[in-house]
RNA sequence: GGGGGGGUGGCAGAGCGGUCAAAUGCAACGGACUGUAACUCCGUCGGGGAAACCCUACACAGGUUCGAAUCCUGUCCCCCCCA
């Protein structure tokens, strides 16, 4: 199937750049793409209220729709996000209030705004819920209606369930219907915006799959799916932890030299995969950066930093993560874009120091931080656990080599 | 409804009356090496305290013991088999 070389603008760009995984028909997918707009969405859950590197390959491919001349279509999950997607979960997770989802929603919303277009016209970006009309149905009518085009069988044969069930976790019967759910969502955007196509990670094959089954019993329509690879690191690990937990994609919840630095600490293996995946640059380009040897590939993670945080947070916040960073790291100074925390004026213990700046979890951490000669006050190592700091200037806390912070009195 | 198994630190998974803040592995953190890599190696890894030491913890609530994650009773939850 991957042999097949497309000649629409959007899948070219798609196959070169590595974002696809599995298609149900490439050609088809391809034929349409040709001939008109082909409005595609992705389903997010509305579980927290900003989306992390994690969805990043689907906000990008998204974007890529739109600059390919297709509409991109965001479709928040405020029904769904009551239920509970179970695939790669080993538990059912908690069900959030609507109130909750809807706050989580309108954070969302900020990070696509950033991302796509959302002007009127037939390319804009729009971003339904689809609480609209999965809050509407009728239980009786629904099984009547959609119900008898599930089979038990083939449910029971999807990964998300098999998982499950191998691993003895328990399904319950509202996430079971998930799927049901979600194959409804694709039908019922084919319906009201002639969606003809559904992008999702790989773990939403089968999800997908289901909904491109329904519509085309329903509605008579062929539409498509199209799944991303799943990411992981080059050493195997999950992709995207950083030392300050998730990272986010709002500046509020991670700031752009966090951010920053995240996309700076890629693995050599990984910096011309992740170009290509996270920066609009030419392929060539990607190729030629995550090429270069030795510590002069340290240039392309730099070049991949500026281009990731550029693109969520603007080219003059990453100029300034790069610029606190080239200080920080390269001449052992101090930077603006450094964490800072603002405590009250006088006599206060390095251990609380370290705590409230946010480099130690508890007092027993930082003990340990500083036990271990990791904790740093502008730069001298502290020795004295006991020590007291006189907080009348800025100061430089580091612990280990790369974390930093400062602290300013209030 | 009946029978069996089980709930331990971020996760996985030992322990089955004291030497248990709890083996081991993973993750995480610090150090050496380096390129703010990777690999490898060393160390740390419940909370408070400068420390001696103290506190909270092995689903929850009681109980037996000088002493319980380990035994007993009750409650809740999970898994498997049968009906």
């Amino acid at each position: 199937m991957m042999s097949y070389i497309p000649r629409s603008d959007f899948l070219h760009v798609m196959t070169t750049r590595g974002f696809i995984q599995d298609c149900t028909d490439l050609e088809a997918l391809d034929q349409a793409l040709l001939d008109g707009v082909v409005p595609g969405y992705i389903g997010f859950d509305c579980t927290a209220d900003s989306l992390h590197v994690g969805s990043l390959i689907q906000i990008m491919m998204l974007r890529w729709l739109q600059k390919t001349g297709h509409k991109p279509i965001a479709l928040m999950g405020g029904g769904t996000t009551k239920i509970g997607d179970p695939s790669g979960k080993d538990e059912a997770r908690q069900l959030l209030t609507v109130e909750k989802i809807n706050e989580n929603m309108a954070g969302i919303r900020r990070v696509f705004e950033t991302y796509l277009d959302f002007s009127d016209g037939p390319t804009g970006a729009v971003q339904p819920n689809n609480a609209d009309w999965l809050d509407a149905l009728n239980y009786v009518e629904f099984l009547r209606d959609y119900g008898r085009h599930f089979t038990i069988n083939r449910m029971l044969s999807f990964d998300s369930v098999k998982l499950r069930l191998d691993r003895e976790q328990p399904l319950t019967f509202l996430e079971f219907n998930y799927m049901l759910l979600q194959a409804y969502d694709f039908m019922e955007l084919n319906r009201r915006h002639g969606v003809g196509l559904q992008m999702g990670g790989s773990d939403q094959w089968g999800n997908i799959v289901n909904g491109v089954d329904l519509t085309r019993r329903i509605n008579g329509n062929q539409v498509f799916g199209l799944t991303t690879p799943l990411l992981t690191k080059a050493d195997g690990s999950k992709m995207g932890k950083s030392a300050a937990g998730a990272v986010w994609l709002n500046a509020d919840k991670l700031s752009p030299y966090e951010f920053w630095q995240f996309w700076r600490n890629t693995l050599d293996a990984d910096v011309a995969k992740f170009l290509k995946l996270f920066t609009e640059l030419p392929v060539e380009e990607c190729d030629r950066l995550g090429s270069l040897a030795g510590a002069e590939i340290n240039e392309a993670k730099i070049r991949l930093a500026n281009e990731v945080t550029a693109l969520a947070h603007g080219a003059d916040a990453a100029a300034a993560a790069e610029a606190t960073a080239r200080e920080v790291f390269e001449k052992g100074g101090v930077g603006e874009d450094l964490p800072t925390v603002e405590l009250p004026a006088g006599s206060i213990s390095v251990v609380q120091l370290f705590v409230q700046a946010g480099l130690a979890k508890s007092g027993k951490d930082a003990k340990r931080l500083i036990a271990e000669g990791g904790a740093k006050l502008d730069d001298a190592p502290v020795t004295d656990a006991g020590l007291m700091v006189d907080l009348d200037a800025q100061i430089k806390l580091s612990a280990g080599k790369k974390r930093h912070a400062l602290v300013r009195p209030a």
